[in-house]
DNA sequence: TCCCAGGCAGGGC
DNA sequence: GCCCTGCATGGG
């Protein structure tokens, strides 16, 4: 495993960038299904299809899960995939109406490698999608991986790690602080939408000494 | 006209 | 296990 000093790492991007306040979002289930939706596309579709939802007040588990499915298409449509992504939201839905009486309360409150397990066989919640919930919706240490993620550890010189091992190489290298781990997350993102576009801008990069 | 965006699932090998 | 493909709209 790599030895890189990932709080200085952090320190810099939030220097530089300041608070990202991650995760947007009123409510935690507003979370989980911005987390769903927001699957390769941009933040920006998705808060269209989420004020949709929440004009139509679907965005609360017992009225998604009895929604009809091609209305939720035409609510979501902005965030592409719409049709299996609609399936998907309200499948949810009615997986936590079914087992926890809609309430997230109870879903959320297991234990972390258990709950983790959950999310991760319902259909479409991946990695990423799970550790995402599990950080910024049900408030544990797990380290999202994500594209920009894997892109910055490649630019710092950690490269053929697999998803795992390279959550397990955030969070074992990271203060165990749960707003580190939000706005940690929240900032490597910024830097990639920033400065590792298409064309790298890496003269005003705070990382460009740390980059290879 | 291309390419990319805060992935996931299913298939082939 | 890894690699490929479909899924789909919106913006640069």
């Amino acid at each position: 495993m790599p030895k890189m000093d990932l709080a200085k790492i952090y320190e810099k991007l939030l220097k530089h960038f300041g608070k990202q306040y991650w995760w947007p979002g009123e409510t935690r289930f507003e979370v989980i299904i911005g987390a769903i939706l927001t699957q390769q596309t941009t933040w920006r579709n998705v808060e269209l299809a989420i004020k949709n939802l929440k004009d139509k007040e679907l965005l609360d588990s017992h009225s998604l899960a009895a929604a009809p499915l091609n209305h939720v298409e035409a609510l979501i449509r902005h965030t592409g995939f719409y049709r299996q992504k609609a399936r998907r939201i309200i499948n949810f839905s009615k997986y936590l109406v079914t087992k926890y009486d809609g309430s997230l309360d109870k879903f959320l409150d297991g234990l972390t490698e258990q709950l983790r397990r959950e999310l991760l066989s319902l259909e479409g919640i991946g990695l990423e999608t799970a550790d995402s919930i599990l950080l910024y919706a049900a408030g544990r240490l797990t380290f999202p991986i994500d594209a920009y993620t894997k892109r910055l550890c490649e630019r710092l010189g950690i490269k053929e790690l697999k998803y795992e091992e390279l959550r397990e190489f955030f969070e074992s290298n990271l203060p165990r602080n749960l707003e580190i781990y939000k706005e940690f997350h929240a900032l490597i993102d910024k830097l990639g939408k920033t400065y590792c576009k298409t064309k790298p801008q890496c003269s005003n990069c705070p990382l460009v000494d740390d980059c290879i």
